[in-house]
DNA sequence: CGCTAAGGTCAACGGCGTTGGCATAAGGAG
DNA sequence: CTCCTTATGCCAACGCCGTTGACCTTAGCG
């Protein structure tokens, strides 16, 4: 095994596997994302990878040091579609929602790759400009800057959590996620008024509403939050 | 193997093991519990699970159709857990806050347990009363019930997905743990403010915020939004 | 008291991530 | 053009995993 994998940018020896294809990290990285789309967020394995790319499993290990890094991979990559071509109108309330709408977008057009790496922190270049982003944006606000970052906290992190659940349920195998739908609409539906008044009232309501993303109506709700202080700073300052 | 495993309720005969102990479902998911606090999120497995109740591993299957509704089970105990002796005040507010709070640390208690099960949905009992509980505190909020669905489902998918991004970190193994506040203390304390000045100029109070969950602060947040149109609803009618 | 079947055990299957040893060919040095 | 080094591919194996089918034992009913 190698002792540490030899990084992307100081390859030269690029040998082709038995198949004549010659593998990179990217090229991993892709074989990965479909994998994932094709079987499920538990459907990337070594093995299959290494059949997805007609490679020994163990190949793998001379890119990464484990099936977690080629993950922390895929999170980089994504993370990096998610602000590329973006740039700031000046308006922060519509700056901010922009951004969150984008990094969700980013995360929930791959489900299942986004429930293995929504909760990983890297530390990675696009993570960091992400924050600089919602920084600089948040700094226009005219909060203090004990508040800013708390607001900064509760911006990222929410807009991350979204993603996180609202990948779940996307990424569910087929079955559960019909499983989940009939919970929704026998249990939930025919709920009695005396037991669970309150539920059957809104019951339809609840039944096409739990089926989107409760994230804009939040990120709407947070945005209103911090508009309302915003002001109030206004006011007094 | 059993076709249908035998209901809780509807055990008779009860033999014990080759170690003398009677097993149950309680006993299973007290176990699986003290296994996921022991050895991690992916530390639950059958065999281990077989060698801590000194059982075989097949004999769970008399007792669960599989590991998958031994986590479904977890997750139910923890939700049930939320909301033991919580009785409504009547003040909409204090009272959507303290539900937050509460389903929020019953699930942070057993952070390797609610990363498993946080975006599960089971329309089980305890779910089904945390669902009545919340949209009653809203109706007393004066929204429009269209409104009260939307303001509900930001509120509880809120909750929720705090819950299991902030397990997901208190769930990291020591080395992740260590890997990530290194991340911190490093790579954002030290960066540069001419590529990243925001970052750089809040870099201390971000080190002292991030090692926190943002969940009461997004939360407050969160209320005051709700706050705000319930005032504007008012102001109205 | 004797029968039935619930609920325990055992052995095995196929799949997983990962590793050490080995073969080979790429690419620089002369 | 040839030789050497070593990066990079392949193979076989290890110890896990969830799950299953066959079997055995004993609790509890008639």
């Amino acid at each position: 095994m190698p002792k540490a994998v030899v990084p992307e940018e100081k390859r030269r020896r690029r040998r082709s596997t038995r198949a004549g294809t010659v593998l990179s990290e990217q090229l991993i990285v892709e074989a990965a994302l479909r994998l994932l789309r094709e079987h499920g967020s538990t459907g990337l394995t070594a093995r299959r990878l290494g059949l997805a790319l007609d490679c020994d499993p163990s190949t793998l290990y001379r890119y990464f040091r484990g099936m977690d890094e080629i993950i922390l991979a895929i999170g980089d990559a994504l993370i990096g579609q998610a602000l590329r071509g973006w740039s700031p109108s000046g308006e922060w309330r519509a700056d901010l929602r922009a951004l969150g709408l984008r990094i969700h977008a980013a995360y929930i057009a791959h489900p299942q790759a986004a429930v293995l790496t929504t909760s990983r922190v890297t530390g990675r270049a696009n993570e960091l400009a992400a924050d600089e982003a919602v920084l600089a944006v948040l700094h226009s606000a005219g909060l203090p800057a004990p508040e800013t970052v708390r607001v900064y906290h509760a911006f990222i992190d929410q807009t991350l959590a979204f993603a996180a659940l609202d990948a779940a349920s996307l990424a569910l195998p087929n079955a559960a996620l019909r499983a989940e739908e009939v919970v929704w609409r026998s249990t939930y539906a025919r709920l009695p008024a005396t037991s669970h008044p309150h539920v059957a009232g809104v019951a339809p309501l609840l039944a096409a509403e739990m089926v989107t993303s409760a994230y804009p109506a939040a990120l709407d709700l947070l945005l209103d939050g911090i508009a309302a202080r915003s002001a109030a700073v206004r006011g007094r300052g």
